[in-house]
DNA sequence: TAGGTTTTCGTAAACGATTACGGAGATTGT
DNA sequence: ACAATCTCCGTAATCGTTTACGAAAACCTA
């Protein structure tokens, strides 16, 4: 393997001008320097990352903590994905690597992130799935770990974040279904203690009230958030005596089996109970009929994510701000035909 | 933050010492280990990644490298999120973190992998998507970093691989398809130089043989592995002058294009086009006609590409194994009603 | 008890890169 | 011509950990 120390004694010179040549320090010779990086580049040369990171006391990664959840049950599809094309592309061009670190379900995430943060194996770490009293933020606070969460958390406490824009989700929807006359709105959210649920809650009840409806709590349906939650809250909705004639859910797997239920039931979306669906996914554009969603672009919601991440490093004082970005992601209606009834 | 430095003097021995209780060395008295570890624990001690890597000349990390599609459109949705908990899994119980290298599709993956080897930031990198003749093999060989592959190459050099059962999936589908009558059976196959593409149009064409049935180049299709590849797919079959009774389909997302595709002309899948899927996502349950597919544990396959991979590292002497792991991985079939009419 | 063996631990040299410091030439100023 | 300044580069310390080596102490054997 070759290293400085080769490159030096192939160019006859010190490892120390080596160093400076390549990384631009401005007291070295503008023709040492481009032999240095010819012959860098000739023999292959690159820095090894253990060194450097041992002297410089970074290690030019940021870590992306997802829970990777065991078996294929679960609701997130490609949404991961996308977000992390997004984040390498804006990260690689300040020369930072992305390192993802799948929690496993059965560990605890804050023990998981502790072994990391410990170990100094990233520079800083964005998180997500955060709950609503999420005790990573402390630990990174107290570490002092520039982090990002995706994602907003219940405390009080100032840190970066962005999350997906419920509240304007939550007025669009529920405007636009009292717009068609319905009264009676459910909403169906995630019963884990991911904050999500919270959130998306509130927003719903503020966008009830802002357009004069009643808020009934029994409207309020807790699921998991897969295609079998979306299976429940349909014989949830159901076996009410006060059916509501409208539902907004959150997760696209839910929709798909709500539709199921309510086929079985022989009912049909948009004729018999509105649906207005959350993230528009692959599945939204073939759902029968259409269903009115929300969309967004994973892609700028990576690089939006890493450029907080990015505010919040002191490494990186042309970007660094003091107040942490706090940011909430605008999704757009997507019109389908699955709330196109009136009442 | 608390280097092996301040344990040793808060212990009042040397840092060899310490070093040596931590790492179990045989040379060391077992009551002063016991100090060593309830000291490290107490004060939250944690080896540096960094000065361990570069002093061991390991990271005690192996990369997986994936294409991070730079939008949503294409297929891997939950496949990779599955693969990834298997591995974490596994590879824990060594040791080792795993770290995903998402390779925009806009870079080389040649490299980007090399940029990733010549720095070492891994000991050992699984790779997937695998291309007929992939650059990247020799690349790792040359380097000398263990590596297994997610996909067959094309070449006939060793190298450990896991692969999923193709021969098995084409064998069982159209045994499954012969027997109800069918002798035109088309298949579509992915138009990009991934290597899969070209596994299963062999696979096919053997399985059509030992079923006695003819082959007609015609009836290969290569469509964009995404749901509009699908609806493509359906073009393509509905343009035929001498049209399949059948079709298999690589991706799930195929089959939902193609659903929809059909469904435009109204034709119904199962009574005028019998359709067999291959690996059950989460739609597969949902689509109507239930889809034929084939299933697999994503969980599995990540624990097992883990095993094939410590067995090619040298620093597991007690796994390491001359020959490379080179093993397909069984799909099972899930009946479906896509393919039930008879002919 | 002398000599040999074992146990336990401290010392110091690595690993590869970065960078403060100082020195040798070259250049400029008076 | 002498001093001051500037340009460029070599030397060596340093980051945190591991480990070869040797030494001290304890233990055993005859």
């Amino acid at each position: 393997m070759v290293g400085i120390r080769r490159l030096a004694q192939h160019l006859d010179i010190s490892i120390g001008t080596v160093s400076r040549a390549l990384n631009g320090r401005p007291d070295v010779n503008e023709e040492t320097r481009k032999r240095v990086l010819e012959a860098a580049a000739e023999l292959g040369y690159a820095p090894n990352q253990a060194g450097r990171s041992l002297r410089r006391g970074a290690t030019s990664a940021v870590g992306f903590m997802i829970e990777s959840n065991d078996e294929s049950e679960s609701n997130s599809d490609n949404f991961f994905l996308g977000v992390i094309g997004g984040l390498t592309g804006a990260l690689a061009q300040h020369n930072l690597d992305l390192v993802v670190l799948p929690c496993s379900t059965s560990e605890d995430p804050h023990d998981y992130l502790q072994r990391i943060v410990v170990r100094r194996l990233v520079d800083a770490v964005i998180i997500s799935a955060t709950q609503r009293n999420d005790r990573r933020i402390p630990l990174l606070k107290k570490a002092g770990i520039p982090f990002i969460a995706l994602g907003r958390t219940g405390g009080a406490d100032q840190h970066a974040w962005v999350d997906l824009d419920f509240e304007g989700v939550a007025h669009k929807a529920v405007a636009r279904l009292a717009a068609k006359g319905h009264k009676q709105i459910a909403v169906a959210v995630p019963d884990s203690d991911i904050n999500l649920g919270h959130v998306f809650r509130n927003a719903f009840v503020d966008a009830l009230a802002q357009n004069g409806l009643p808020f009934d709590p029994d409207f309020i349906i807790c699921a998991k958030s897969s295609e079998h939650g979306g299976y429940t809250v349909g014989d949830t909705l159901l076996a009410m005596k006060n059916r509501p004639t409208a539902v907004v859910l959150v997760y696209e797997m839910m929709a798909i089996g709500l539709y199921r239920r309510l086929s079985e039931a022989g009912l049909v979306p948009g004729r018999d109970l509105a649906v207005v669906g959350f993230r528009e996914g692959p599945l939204a554009r073939f759902l029968s009929p259409a269903l009115t969603c929300f969309r967004m672009s994973l892609l700028d919601l990576g690089t939006g994510l890493a450029e907080g991440l990015l505010a919040t490093m002191p490494a990186f004082p042309d970007l660094y701000r003091a107040e942490p970005v706090q940011k909430l992601w605008p999704m757009e209606l997507v019109e389908g035909e699955s709330d196109a009834m009136e009442v």
